[in-house]
DNA sequence: CTTTTATTTCTCTTTCTACAGAAATATCCG
DNA sequence: CGGATATTTCTGTAGAAAGAGAAATAAAAG
């Protein structure tokens, strides 16, 4: 178990780990969770439960239940090493690869459910009498741009990522391409 | 103080406020938070702190200061009210500009920190002797993708809302377009 | 079948966060 | 200035989440 006081002592790798774990919290993702995650991505090779509870000197129980909850977010997943029976975990190591699946991740944890929500509320809405108008319609806009965002994010996430790599590097090309770029004339 | 027990008997308004409420925590913003920007969203007519605090059943200090955080997100703004000395708060009705407003307060609380870390990771990387090589080029990789995604949010925020929401709505037919259509070549 | 080793589930403790209510501060009016 | 009203800051508490360690289960080897 290594005991680090300050971060500014550990090696660059101890230092992504800290980072990404501390990031994942602010991000909604707990800090093991996060810190795992960093571990195998900058891991050259698999790595089993038990080296990354030593290496990050978390609890075995709470190293497995992690890895689950990554493993449900396809970020990392078993391997089978020869002549060891115990599993082993490589993450996904393109980054682009990464991020479409945290971004499909937070589409059905964020705007799924929303809209869900907001149908409920939009059907109540139109027929009961005492709703002032203004409300409904700003839920019945509110529901219009959930339902484009949505149907946006999934054309976006079937994008091949070479592609979508592109599209961002090319960023503001793309706007003047498609002659509607222009500045602020909103 | 309204006494709510089943969400099922409550109007479409109180729906919403819950469900917008719920939502909230599942994403990061606390429930108070959110019910209040829920109201305001709704709400035809400026509010102050106290209705706010009767109508949700919530502390007044915890509207205050719930007040100041969407102020902080601009997502609501004070108004004065003729011949009322108390402090009025209305929301920021247009949807798309609600949701440019959002992206960019999560920009600036996930990917600014990100990049700011991972700066310091790969800066001390590349003159570390014992690093694995693979882990330097990982953390590269990861800083570039950062900077690309970071350049593109910052370009597209700047976009009008008027041509972001057509653009989205155009959604893959803007890959069509641009004669890097076609379907899962990747 | 028994022993050893890996994994998961359970429970208890600790830590954080949300929030209420009280106290303090600021603002306005006569 | 003094009283009233509005707002913010402070403090304590309840509930939720994170995580440790033990107990239970599962899997493999001999």
């Amino acid at each position: 178990m290594t005991e680090i006081t300050d971060i500014s002592d550990s090696s660059a790798k101890s230092k992504f780990v800290l980072y990404w774990g501390d990031m994942g919290s602010q991000w909604g993702v707990n800090r093991s969770v996060a810190q795992i995650h960093a571990l195998l991505f900058l891991s050259e090779a698999p790595m089993n439960a038990e080296q990354i509870s030593e290496e990050l000197g978390i609890a075995r129980s709470n190293v497995s239940n992690s890895l689950k909850e990554l493993v449900g977010w396809r970020l990392i997943r078993r391997v089978p090493v020869a002549g060891d029976r115990r599993e082993h975990f490589v993450a996904e190591t393109d980054v682009w690869e990464m991020a479409m699946l945290i971004a499909k991740g937070r589409k059905e944890r964020e705007i799924d459910p929303a809209m869900r929500a907001i149908d409920i509320c939009v059907k109540q809405a139109v027929d009961e009498p005492g709703l002032h108008p203004v409300a409904l319609s700003r839920m019945q806009e509110m529901q219009d741009f959930l339902v484009t965002a949505d149907r946006w994010s999934d054309q976006m996430l079937n994008v091949p990522k070479s592609k979508l790599s592109m599209l961002m590097k090319m960023g503001d090309k793309v706007l003047t391409l498609l002659k509607i770029g222009g500045k602020k004339t909103d």
